[in-house]
DNA sequence: ACAATAATATAAAACGTTTTAGCAAAATCA
DNA sequence: TGATTTTGCTAAAACGTTTTATATTATTGT
């Protein structure tokens, strides 16, 4: 348990000033007129003795932590640990950590956890928020932090965000099922208020007025486990013996989907045509494999991580939102095909 | 960006020293012997105006971050987001903190990481680590940080463990497929000496050569892409035509081993039976369903944050190396029974 | 009634940086 | 030459806690 050295240790070594080093290690050698001599034996020295400063120290003085703090629904859903492996790459290639948390989309754990990201002086957010955590979140950027949402937005925010055309690429793939001669086609979604959710929905329902064919729809609420989940979706599709396609709101449903399916004993797509929205390798590899509205993961990390930096960087005082609306892309498999 | 209030600031408020205050707040209140009456009056002062402690400050001072160090593979691999998932819950429950990071089984990355970790003052760690770090590893010990490592181990430190039986669940496994009558059983893996792949292995090679079969090792090097990887595998797989079951090392391997196998228009399980290490929905929802070798990943991730904690609360300096080997479980599904 | 002890609270140092303000010597200018 | 500017560096304050050592008053014991 060898004591670390100080800035001051290494000044006394070198017989300086500790400020001198600090100009030094903070790039102000120039600024401050530091001679180049001096300079070259500073680093020397550190080089040899291995000085790293104390980043608590650091953290307390400038108030800077380079941590970003990542909130994510839950961080065993394939799409957020996708998510968070790409932001944590950007992130650590430019010095950035990250330190995480599921949210369970559960506003006052919410709460919680932005609080205690707060004590810890975290100096940025990415956020896949729950709703009624809108006051915490302005608080935040009223307090000059940045913080960017994704995958849905919280509109009475003022918060940055990114997140994909939810309403569109549903219409799209709702339009495929329609076009493919699918008429009763079922929509099964989570219980929530959530933006994307309500996208999802509008989509759904707006592709299947404008064509003239009636709605179904089945709304889960979150909390619950998959054994719920699927005797709703088994008890729901027993109560709708004439539909002839599905589309789910979310890879988890899909996934209890398939499975309340296999219960059912339903033949996909002759049964029953079936689309998710959110790809995921199970649906690639399901017999047949399923239909599935990708998000373009890559994208949507880069332009989080960029934004983020951007306003970590220059602390602009930018008031306009920016927000960033990627295109999903429909993957067309044999899930959702007439024969 | 109102100036949040210090310790001071609250002093001055209630006319007394910020050491009173401190001492109340770190439940020393009785010990100092501070009078009721002012742990009262503080308390409901500090309610009022919701002061809260400065972090950095407190374990600038005090040198405990209340932050744990996730080191994993990858952490969009579902085995490790799982096991995130998990850690996080246990972790934040006993205000703990996790930063996490992915280390790519590459050892130079990882002591990059280790080392940036270091720097924050990571009061312990849990990893998952690549061969190659036995020495920081064993630095960080030496310097009394608790660190416990899961899935593999490093065989060269003090570093305590949790991991699964590798070689007798493998063992079991293949002795699964060939009491079903499999004779000609591969095995394809990683070409990595980690513990968990080496025990694997040889619970591979114990169960063919005890039964007098032949040996089929196909081991694929570690930083490829998936196209590669189902490459390699399709190749493998055509080079060895008398195959009648296949093992699979790792839950992605198993995965491009299914897509490969598509590809093939191999028959599970009757042109090949199919079983994996490591159980996933994937193989659940697979047609056939796939045989599965599934970790106790409650268990494990129960074990790992209860030893962490642990040392972190008695800092026990108990020499002795703590190691938790659990038994998985093997699901046997239809990719591996004989019609 | 006096010493010893207990009760209550505090001042000041320490953790390891960054940054502001400024000092002394050297160089330039007029 | 004397004033001014530039160069090169540093002392000390600040960030917000915790902790050690100690001061002051009240209580107890004899």
């Amino acid at each position: 348990m060898k004591k670390k050295l100080s800035i001051v240790d290494l000044a006394k070594q070198l017989n300086i000033s500790p400020t001198t080093i600090s100009f030094i290690l903070n790039g102000k050698a120039k600024e401050k007129r530091i001679s180049d001599e001096l300079v070259k034996r500073v680093l020397k020295q550190i080089e040899e003795v291995g000085y790293k400063p104390n980043s608590l120290a650091q953290s307390l003085r400038t108030g800077k932590t380079m941590i970003i703090g990542l909130m994510v629904e839950d961080i065993a859903d394939p799409f957020f640990s996708s998510i968070a492996r790409l932001i944590e790459e950007k992130a650590y290639k430019n010095g950035y950590k990250i330190i995480y948390c599921s949210t369970d989309n559960d506003s006052v754990k919410t709460k919680d956890l932005l609080s205690m990201f707060q004590d810890r002086h975290v100096d940025g957010y990415i956020i896949s928020p729950p709703e009624g955590v809108e006051k915490e979140v302005n608080d935040l950027i009223d307090n000059g932090t940045p913080v960017i949402l994704f995958d849905r937005y919280l509109p009475d925010t003022n918060a940055d965000y990114v997140v994909v055309d939810n309403r569109t690429s549903t219409y799209e793939a709702v339009l495929h099922l329609i076009n493919n001669g699918y008429k009763n086609i079922a929509f099964i979604t989570l219980d929530s208020l959530q933006t994307q959710m309500q996208d999802r929905l509008q989509g759904y329902e707006s592709a299947l007025t404008q064509h003239n064919l009636p709605h179904h729809l089945k709304e889960i609420s979150f909390n619950q486990d998959e054994e719920q989940i699927i005797r709703h979706i088994v008890s729901f599709l027993e109560r709708k013996p004439n539909l002839d396609a599905v589309f789910f709101g979310t890879n988890y449903l899909c996934i209890s989907g398939l499975k309340a399916l296999k219960k059912l004993g339903k033949k996909i797509p002759e049964d029953l045509a079936v689309v998710c929205f959110d790809d995921d390798v199970v649906f690639e590899l399901h017999s047949p494999s399923i239909t599935a509205i990708a998000q373009p993961i890559e994208e949507m990390s880069e332009k989080l991580i960029t934004i983020l930096l951007g306003k970590l960087n220059k602390a602009s005082k930018v008031k306009k939102i920016q927000t960033d609306i990627l295109s999903p892309e429909l993957i067309i498999r044999a899930s959702s095909r007439r024969l």
